[in-house]
DNA sequence: TGAAAATGTGACGAATCGTCACTCTATGAC
DNA sequence: GTCATAGAGTGACGATTCGTCACATTTTCA
């Protein structure tokens, strides 16, 4: 009997219990009414023992931003398998992002915060490190799409621009929007003809200016958006 | 003599010198190192005081935000006056972001930190009425230019677009690469071409996407990109 | 000149962080 | 079964910071 890989269980369940009690804080009262007393209190432990597993707050919502991150990641390599053209995985998984941000705001707004440096600083190493493996999962997924697309002809990069500027272009453009968004107050002041549908047509304008085929004027992806938005919302989780 | 003016005017000389001892604290230590007592430390007034200006401290923050939000604007009112066609005016606009972004990282910071729900919550409402003021300022620059490449004939927005998506479409790129180049951990595991050029790149494809004349295989705004450099690098205070 | 108004103060209570010396418990060698 | 030990768990504690408020000081102007 290993009692080694028993205990090793126990504390990665703990460590999941810990984050799913900060989530729910989160989620009912923001991220600023979260406190490491309040997760203590939630999960019958004292406030010690969360801090054997975290270094600190940061750190916590570091490992908030991994559990995201892992479920964007799942949800982008869904999207992969997506059938149809190169164009319609991008958007399956622009779709994929969106939908998350939409179900979990404060998560979203969470993700953001990691992007800075005052909670990168903070939180321990390893975590950030961890972070920075699963970026690169999903990275990966879009480049894969971004290489299928060259493979398959669709796509053809203009010079001196390689696989990984379009796909920073395609996350930029895609997180900007959906921070922007986030942020109702500056959306309120905007006429814009559809909120939902900005981030596809956004996309198809910068796809379009890559020549990646098929062009939006050859194939409804308005369609494709519709398709994929009821495809993934059922992958999300309902909690 | 007014004695009510001269009051209103050593008022505001007051706030002025609290957010400026903010923005060097955070400039020095980050952040994170920011206090109340430091501020008032810093000025040689009483925490008390400072209270009598701000409500808390993420209204400082947000006192910050508005006058790089005003910098801002100024930059990008002047980028309006550059003498080229209306594409040019775009990237005049685009690199005076950059730049400001790379020269003041740690206020960029405070504009992402003040888009997210949990900043936004605390700070007074005169304050984030006042910033949703300077946005709007900010975004009719940009809907300026656009308006003028529209009646100049350079572009004809597709169907079911309107000015303001284009206008959005345009801040989500910028301010998400600017975001996301901030995280050098992300930045450093990908094979970019240039960092410096690839906004100017994204933002070319997407213009071209949207056919704004004259198109990117047209000019060479790889020069436009370097003079608008050269001439907005001058007009960021040096401080 | 002095009362009223405006301005400024800093001690204070409350909230929260992160620590650490200690207790408790399960384990496995004997 | 016993017992030494590792590691899991504790929560009181000091430190920091926030935001407040009753009071002190200064300015204004009748």
């Amino acid at each position: 009997m290993n009692t080694q890989t028993r205990r090793q269980r126990e504390y990665e369940q703990r460590e999941k219990l810990f984050l799913d009690a900060a989530r729910n804080i989160i989620r009912t009262d923001g991220i600023s009414a979260l406190t490491m007393d309040k997760i203590a209190e939630h999960t019958e432990y004292a406030k010690g023992t969360v801090y054997k597993h975290f270094t600190c707050k940061e750190d916590i919502l570091c490992g908030l931003c991994l559990d995201s991150l892992g479920l964007m990641y799942d949800m982008f390599s869904h999207a992969l398998t997506w059938q149809g053209n190169s164009r319609e995985k991008i958007i399956c998984i622009g779709v994929g992002y969106q939908l998350y941000t939409q179900r979990f705001p404060e998560e979203f707004d969470l993700l953001i915060a990691a992007r800075t440096n005052n909670i990168r600083e903070k939180a321990s190493p390893e975590r950030l490190e961890r972070m920075d493996q699963v970026d690169t999962l999903v990275l990966n997924a879009i480049r894969a799409v971004i290489q299928l697309a060259i493979q398959s002809g669709d796509l053809t990069l203009p010079e001196h621009t390689q696989v990984d500027d379009l796909c920073l272009g395609l996350w930029a453009m895609s997180f900007g929007l959906l921070v922007l968004e986030g942020a109702r107050d500056l959306i309120n002041g905007l006429e814009l003809s559809a909120t939902n549908t900005l981030l596809l047509h956004q996309m198809s304008c910068l796809l379009d200016g890559y020549h990646w085929h098929p062009l939006s004027t050859e194939h409804d992806y308005l369609l494709t958006y519709q398709n994929t938005f009821r495809h993934l919302e059922a992958l999300i989780p309902k909690d």
